[in-house]
DNA sequence: ACCATTACATCGTAGAACGATGTAATGGTG
DNA sequence: CACCATTACATCGTTCTACGATGTAATGGT
């Protein structure tokens, strides 16, 4: 009985490379800018990265616990999957990984037993308040680069 | 005779995850909006590994062509391994994979024989610019969501 | 000429996301 | 309340690529 017959993410939109072209020209500045937006966005992810491998995290894990801990109430696979834009199979994966680690529980739904309930423990929640104040000054920063950039395009 | 003593990425900021621990606390609307930015970042990522990927391009490929065409002269794998936040010898691999695809060309520096300059070629040109066009929607709406949700950081 | 530095080259490895596939639990329907 | 489509997770093998480690050629200063 197969079931998840494409495995796709559960996207937002729902067909995103639809090759309709508008028409404005593009010239060196757009490139230009594009690329520096890229750029910063780039240096903002490695400092994430960084950041989260000083706790002994991996990126991944460490948006894992941010999704749960903004979670109004214990997240599934599912929508775990839809914030990370992940497909569930890999999610699960990843939640695996972070439970052996300590950083997240793992509780089958009482009232589905289908249904796998993420919660962060202790020890990730630590971790994750300690890099979530790291991130605010290089947010800060990377929202005015970006901001000036993508400005720039119209 | 060893050279890239630590083999980093040439990096914009020196020593990003200096533990500094900045005061403000950080109540749920924070973490939520957090995660509503990242959530915001990995949709625009996942448009982009799509539209990429509808041009017969991975993502990285994707970034690599932008690198080049907006650089102002044929730029050298190093100066890409910046762009890129990529290790040069990374840098240098997804080069030569885009190479074999026909998107671009390598050629040695004939004023400095240790340095490869890269340029775009006809068909990965074409194939940027369509990407482009289908970009600026999508980052649309990414500035004004991210906006937003950083705006509400303070 | 000498040597430190720069810039690329090569290779093996590991990690993780994925596709394919399978199974258990649920819920609507007649 | 049997039936079956759907939902939700589980498992496994594969693949792709960024990386660390290491090496070599070319350059530039003294």
């Amino acid at each position: 009985m197969p079931q998840d017959a494409t495995n796709e993410p559960d996207g937002v939109g729902t067909g995103p490379p639809v090759p309709r072209v508008p028409d404005p020209p593009l010239d060196d500045s757009d490139y230009r800018a594009l690329a520096e937006f890229r750029h910063a966005l780039r240096v903002f992810l490695r400092f994430s990265e960084e950041a989260a491998r000083a706790e002994s995290l991996t990126p991944n894990q460490h948006q894992l616990l941010l999704a749960i801990r903004a979670s109004p109430a214990a997240p599934t696979v599912t929508e775990l999957s839809r914030q990370l834009q992940l497909r569930p199979n890999s999610t699960l994966e990843l939640l695996r990984r972070a439970e052996s680690a300590g950083l997240v529980e793992l509780h089958t739904d009482e009232t589905d037993h289908r249904r796998q309930l993420a919660s962060i423990t202790e020890d990730g929640e630590a971790r994750l308040e300690r890099l979530t104040r790291l991130h605010r000054d290089e947010l800060r920063r990377f929202r005015s680069q970006a901001g000036d950039l993508l400005d720039s395009l119209g």
